[in-house]
DNA sequence: ATGAAAGCGCTAACAG
DNA sequence: CTGTTAGCGCTTTCAT
């Protein structure tokens, strides 16, 4: 047991008798060989404890099985929901997730580049969007490349979108169903695609119903930052009786804020919707109505257009949009349930 | 731009003029070549937008810089930053983690194994303890195991645990301090190792002194289980002033619990510790008061120590010990600074 | 300092 | 069905 080096199909094959093509058809599922042979090969496979060396055959094939993923703010409840279940929907499938996390971009380019050495069967973009320079080079190297809410590049991969008008308007119905008329969202200013985009759909379908709408912004999408964007704006909300906060964490900020800094009562003074539905709207002291996106969903659906590219590399961009759905608790009025 | 395929190491020679070895050496660190020659290569190079190809490098110097990280539950606050700093860390050092998420741990076995075939630089394990084959595996290949807060297994790799017994007084002292003397801990019935290690060292602890501990089972170390568990244990807890909850996010449930469904005023009625210190905790619905451990911390520690054994495949197992550091807040009567 | 040559471990086309 | 042969793209002696 002093040996560490790994068995080769080399070692298998002397101990079978057998020449190293036949141990590789051996562990090749379409492959032609003889059940004898076959029985064979695996005993002196499990006797050496043999395991093909992937990089070894991926090098052959071209083709690995590693998908980069690529996901800021990780320690965001949503974003951690989508890792693990795009993860998981990689692994079924047989692929090897490898995780980058990078807050900055500029610590990006180079990074992804350099993941582009490691023959990539696709890479999923959660985060920022990707330079120009990675997206080119990906698609010169026709490497799969599936933004998930992400900024649309010109030519610039598939991608996974959550509709913002379907979404507006998901919110507004629950805020107007549960009798809000006068209403306010909130506005980051770190200016994500999507999240800027519900905040443009919902202003402009309060708008088209002749309401008001209270454009308020906030430092980011952070709890911290609903908070303090509850109390810097409290002047505004006071004439306001329905809240969007187009994340969730910014929904629970700025209930505290309303709540416990400012004395308001949530949902008789103010109605309160968020979006995403992270497991801490359920949580007793929120009990937050909420736009659930479902990040399971999602994965799935960015697995499968990757494996489509892979197929079908020059085929039109796919755009997807997963299905949303309204999620009524307490900060628009449902009675709780427990 | 039709040629889909990479440049090699080859066409760069070519088209410099020199031989393989030649841009070979050129893109290894302490290899001896002429600034002229360099100088060459490095045009060709960028102007074919060549990169070598890892998997071939890694066949050839039997040595990937894949680490993989094993974890389960990354929806969770605390594993999601595990992960985001464990992540950050590796790829500081050049390294590139692998991603594998296995909540149930029959499915973990040939993922692991699976994943040994991309001669990994290292394993990095944050959920359940691996099965002994794997550890067998990881051992006989000589890739570094490091096991963070898991149930050691005889021969099992290096390992970062907190220290339970420190961790149980800072607990104490901080329920202690703030008046406690009826105790009560809140006890998982999913028995993580470092989790039920608290419970008895505070238990332990708490009967060194001459006080009682009353020791309440909760199903799992959800919000949810919390909730449950101060409902549940209504009368019991009635009896006693403070409670230790073994992970901030039961903490939080038991709050809601305690608060919401139980009429029961904290820190007045009931002093409340949690672990772990999650963003959550901070939040000023819960401003819970609890005892920090710090993954960025515990990420680095976990990479050096990868990196070490590497290095020294033979030398004896590792242990370390993270810090720890106490945080008060408002449900230990600390009061609220905002 | 550079090039030729020999592999790393595997797969796949081709005979037999 | 099986073995032989020729690489995948790179690194690394070994001469020169």
């Amino acid at each position: 047991m002093t040996e560490h080096r790994r068995p080769t199909s080399h070692d298998v094959a002397r101990l079978a008798g057998v020449s190293r093509s036949a141990v590789s058809r051996c562990f090749t599922p379409g492959a032609s060989i003889a059940d004898e042979t076959r029985d064979k090969i695996m005993a002196a496979a499990a006797q050496l404890g043999y395991r093909a060396n992937a990089l070894a055959r991926n090098l052959k094939s071209q083709q690995s099985q590693l998908v980069a993923i690529l996901a800021s703010r990780l320690d965001t409840p949503f974003r951690a929901r989508q890792v693990k279940y795009l993860s998981r929907a990689l692994i079924a499938e047989g692929f090897r997730p490898l995780l980058l996390t990078a807050e900055r971009s500029d610590d990006l380019e180079p990074l992804l580049s350099s993941m582009l050495d490691y023959n990539l069967a696709g890479m999923i973009v959660t985060s920022d969007t990707p330079p120009a320079a990675v997206i080119e080079e990906c698609k010169r190297l026709r490497v799969p490349l599936v933004l998930i809410n992400r900024n649309p590049e010109p030519n610039g991969g598939d991608r996974i979108e959550l509709d913002t008008v379907a979404a507006a308007k998901a919110a507004f119905d629950i805020l107007h169903d549960a009798g809000a008329r006068r209403f306010a969202v909130l506005q980051p200013e770190d200016r994500t695609y999507t999240v800027i985009g519900r905040v443009h759909a919902f202003d402009a379908l309060v708008r088209s119903k002749g309401m008001t709408c209270h454009l308020l912004p906030c430092e980011n999408q952070s709890y911290v930052a609903g908070r303090a964007a509850a109390q810097r704006h409290a002047d505004t909300l006071r004439d306001c009786d329905g809240l969007f906060a187009t994340t969730d964490l910014l929904a629970c900020g700025a209930l505290d804020g309303l709540r416990l800094d400012f004395g308001l009562q949530v949902p008789r003074d103010m109605r309160v919707v968020g979006f995403d539905d992270i497991e801490q709207a359920s949580w007793a002291a929120y009990d937050l109505s909420t736009v659930r996106q479902d990040p399971e969903r999602q994965a799935g659906i960015a697995v499968e257009v990757m494996q489509f590219r892979l197929q079908m590399p020059d085929a039109p961009t796919l755009l997807k949009h997963p299905p949303l759905e309204p999620i009524l608790r307490g900060t628009t009025g449902k009675p709780e349930l427990t």
